[in-house]
This record gives C-alpha cells, structure tokens and sequence, in this order.
DNA sequence: TAGTGCATGTAATGCGTTACATGATTTC
DNA sequence: GAAATCATGTAACGCATTACATGCACTA
C-alpha cells in the first residue's frame, strides 16, 4: 500500500472517531498537530485515494442542505492502521529555531546569551499553557491519546527545569578564577 | 532584509570558523542537522546570494587544482547574525512519528501498545549512542556549542526515563478491581 | 443581518531533498 | 589503482502550506 505523511492520520483519526474530512483537520489542529501536522491540501485528496483503494468507506450524510461526507473505517483499513504502528518508525525531525539560536549564542556578549535561554524557558512555559488548557478540556480521551498529551506537558516542564538549571550554572560561573 | 531557513545556519556556521559551502554542509550533518537540517540545494544559492547582498565575503582560495571558494563573515553579515539572534524565535516544528503511533495505540492489545513504547525507549537510547560518539570527539567546542549538544543528550535520556516510568506505570495498573 | 461554524475542495506557490554531474586530490 | 574526500553546482521531483472559492446553517 502507497503512504504518505497523513495516511496514517487519517485511518488513526477515524479509529478513534472522526468522521469527515472537516472533522480529521479539527482533530489534527487540537492534537496531533504538535507532532504531526496536516492540511486540507492533503486530506481530501487522500481521503478519495484511501477509499479508492478500501481501506475507508465514505457514505454522504448531509447535515440538511450542507453536503458532507462520512467515512469510517474497513476491515482492511484497521488492519493498515494496525501494521502502520507495529512498522518502523522512520521520521523524527525537529526544527527547534530556538535551539539553532542557543547553538550560535556565542556570538553574542554573555548577558544577551543567557537571555536566549530566558526566552527558550518561556516558550516551555506558554507551550505548557496550552496544553494545560487541552487537557482540561471535559470528556475523557482514550488512554494513549492521554498519554501523549501527558508527554507533551512532561516534556516542557523538563524542557523549562533544564533552561532554568543552565542558567543558574552559567551565571555562578560568571565569577572566575 | 530576506530570510531563508538556511540564512541564519550559514552566518552562524561562518562565524563559528566554517569557510566553504562544503565545509558548512559538513558542519551542518554533524551539529545542527539534530534540529536544523540543511541541504546543498539550499546552501549554494544562498552563500551566492548571501555574497550580493554583502553579508558575507568571498574568495577564491583553490587547494592545488581543486576549486574553492572561501567565505568569512562581513561586518553587515555579522549584524544580521546577532539580530537574528536577538528576534523573535518563529520555527518550532516537531515530526515525531514515533508519538504518532503512541497517539493510536489504543487500536493495540495493551501487550503490543506497551511494545511501542519500549520502541520509543530503544529510539531514545540509540539516539544517546549518536550523540555520545559525538560528545568524545577530541577538541573543545565554544560554549554554547558544547550547551547544546548537552540539551540533546539530557533530552534523550529524559525520554528514555519517561517512556520506563509510564511502562512501569501501565503495567502495574494491568492488575484491576 | 452579520458573523461564526460546518463542509468540501483545489490552484498556486514555495521549499527542500534527492540525485546526479564533474573533477581534483589524498590515502590505502 | 581504487576508494574516499574535497569541492561546486543544479535539475527534477515531491510535498505541504497558503489562499482562495463556494455555499448552507445557526446564533446573536
């Protein structure tokens, strides 16, 4: 079977519950975006190519006069999904601009290079924000969705514990032999 | 002044002693490809069109017969470094598919779900491996150079940590009511 | 009735990687 | 003499985002 990068957000999507197209983008942009994003300009394209191949199977069900259609997934659809994540996992990318700065800091005199770290703890901060706002959102998701979204806060509370500890190093540093 | 994704890696490599496109692409696959990765499609054009504008300076300086053209950074080209520096970070993207699957893992028998993340555990401590080899290289590198490589091991065995914890966790919450 | 949300879709654009071409030099 | 390294460069390709177009329904 051909994959792209949102194959497996679709089928993944709609094993937890999505229905349409509209509904994939908004699940997307309130989760998985963090790690894994996707756009309109992949989703419907994709979602016509998984159902011409039987992996979904879309049913119009129009809300009224508005047209929508809703997909859920076929037998051959969950068993992709399920050998999609017993796969390899191949991409893990990062593109960390606030890291490429702290990487060439030392350019800058030490006061201003220690304010990148301030900066990059705060980014943690407001990420944290975020999520914290996600997760009290009412409604119980499944257990690995939480899980993740549990990761996610984790992972800026270390993120913001780490820039907070290089500071404190770097400036009792400051007074040298 | 135009910005590229590859504008500031190549001020910031010139200035951390780079010379050659060759040199920042070599430069770039053994430092900051980990969160900023960059290409020779990218980098060519843009120290020519870096050169134009009069942020970096170049200069034939062939080895023998081998052609090579040896840049250093121009007063200008310094600026636009620390202001780019001191600007706002915009680019925080993460591509981890990896969190994907821990996201579905739902669609899994619990004892195949645990399996992913001890996948995520092994992807962790590989990663480790990496940057350790990289950490023994002889010489010593510029502070933040050395600070950022450092994020990147304490990171993964952060990760590594995490992805024990909640095994333990969901393991021993196999046993219900 | 204006604004927001539901819903589908695509064309244009931009960007980055891959893959290749070329050739000299150093090392084994 | 073969292989690796130094060194520059670009064309083709694929992919993803952006921006737009369209239209119904609900709500303030």
């Amino acid at each position: 079977m051909k994959q792209t990068a949102v194959t497996p957000v679709i089928l993944g999507l709609l094993s937890l519950g999505a229905r349409s197209g509209y509904d994939i983008k908004n699940a997307v942009d309130s989760s998985t975006r963090f790690f894994w994003a996707a756009s309109y300009g992949q989703i419907y394209p994709e979602l016509r190519r998984l159902e011409a191949e039987g992996l979904i199977a879309g049913e119009d069900s129009p809300n009224g006069g508005r047209e929508r259609r809703a997909y859920k997934l076929t037998a051959a659809g969950r068993k992709a999904l399920t050998e999609w994540l017993l796969g390899r996992t191949v991409t893990i990318e990062l593109r960390d601009e606030s890291l490429l700065r702290l990487f060439f800091a030392d350019a800058l005199p030490r006061e201003q290079a220690l304010g990148l770290l301030e900066a990059r703890k705060r980014g943690h901060e407001e990420y944290l924000a975020v999520l914290h706002a996600i997760d009290a959102r009412p409604g119980d998701d499944p257990d690995f969705v939480d899980l993740v979204l549990r990761w996610g806060i984790a992972f800026n509370e270390w993120g913001a514990q780490w820039c907070q500890e290089q500071l404190e190093r770097l400036q009792s540093e400051k007074t040298p032999a």
